[in-house]
DNA sequence: GAGTGGTCTAGACCACATA
DNA sequence: ATGTGGTCTAGACCACTCG
């Protein structure tokens, strides 16, 4: 996982910002760095860069390297780093016991919607899984996925009451690594109301998006309906390129 | 703007993507890129990472480079990419006439966690900018933002009626390029329903965070409460580092 | 002028895919 | 075996900041 030489600047750096090891909130200039971890200075580099794309660190130009000071004060907030694209772990779900409900498991033919976002032929056929996902047995979240039955022809209902990705991960040798994520928010469903306990006049919050494996094939889509105080989705955005 | 080799290479290829010189989904491999733009294969590579970050295209190793067929398909949904972060900017505005109604203009000291957020003194002053966005004169958003008077000490209302964002990147020459962002759905409030023209029973979309100039200094706190119907943020995730 | 990050190159070698 | 992308290096030169 980490025998490339930039991950492990990257992992060694996280620790010792963490540490607090640079209490001025510089870092030492990239060919200092080069010498301390006996690599080229490309190689530092490209970890400084991952670093900054994640918040944790800016560079300027002529000054030097510096940490983010809202990455310590706020490091919740960057909780999605690192993580997979798992629900269960986009979410704060900190410290709280998630768990699933299986609502509902089918095998249907693609729409034709799915089956342009899944990459299918208009013959083929996609298991439809509606789970309530809970925290604490608090449900906070419906959620209906869609994935072709030609990826995965083994789903059962057991498996299914888990986290598909992992299990996915270990079967296919491919992680889910990618997603494109749409958010919004809507009016509550009699339905919405219904299982995760929300009053006539409180929201949803939405989140639905398609996910894909590693080699770049669309692997499920997913709609989501969140109960609007646990939706937060929060992101690092920048515009560099 | 683009005299960078990598920055040429990327505009070309979206050019010659979206024009569908690759027919075949398939673009030339590393070298022969390498070879036709004249440029370094490290070159190539840079300009093909932001493409695969940006969710345009997708790598195999050991096959090839590859368009994302998701991306033709549905480019609306990617809007997003080489936008600057201004809000007008990072929403479906498509064809439709943004205009700005100032409601509040003042300065007031900065609370204690806006010290934390935008990095002051306890003694320090912030702008604080309530403004009413609309599409075709369709109010959308409620947007109240600070700023610290220090960076700007010369706003006003004719400044904060339009664009802030365009002003400071002419006036400090430094541009809005990152920002940490948090979404979440809340029920409507009597201010929100009369305002955004909701009833009493639709919700809004809020988004809030920092937004920070190239360099790294925090720059505006906002807080922005959105009629639900036009909250739709869409974004790409790749968890690869 | 000295220090720091940014861009770019040319080339070596590795890992994976496909036939 | 060949082709493809991934990693890594060593070094040149540029652009910006600051004393």
């Amino acid at each position: 996982m980490a025998d490339l030489v930039y991950q492990q600047v990257i992992t060694d750096l996280n620790k010792r910002i963490m540490a607090n090891e640079f209490a001025d909130k510089k870092l030492p200039d990239e060919r200092s760095l080069s010498e301390q971890y006996q690599v080229s200075r490309s190689s530092i580099k490209r970890a400084l860069n991952v670093l900054a794309n994640q918040g944790l660190i800016f560079k300027k130009r002529g000054s030097g390297t510096f940490i983010n000071p809202l990455y310590l004060k706020n490091q919740s907030s960057f909780k999605y780093e690192g993580t997979n694209l798992g629900i269960t772990d986009s979410l704060n779900t900190e410290g709280a016991q998630p768990s699933i409900q299986l609502l509902d498991f089918q095998v249907i033919p693609a729409s034709q919607e799915l089956q342009q976002d899944l990459f299918l032929a208009s013959d083929e056929f996609v298991y439809e899984i509606k789970r309530l996902r809970l925290l604490d047995n608090q449900p906070f979240m419906i959620e209906t996925g869609y994935i072709p039955i030609k990826l995965v022809p083994e789903l059962n209902r057991e498996i299914v009451s888990k986290s598909i990705f992992t299990y996915v991960q270990e079967s296919l040798k491919s992680a889910v690594t990618k997603s494109f994520l749409s958010i919004s928010a809507d009016v509550s469903t009699a339905e919405d109301q219904k299982l995760l306990a929300l009053k006539p006049t409180e929201p949803v919050g939405v989140m639905s998006g398609i996910f894909f494996l590693d080699e770049g094939t669309p692997f499920e889509v997913s709609n989501m309906r969140l109960h609007y105080k646990y939706m937060k989705y929060t992101t690092f955005v920048s515009t560099e390129q």
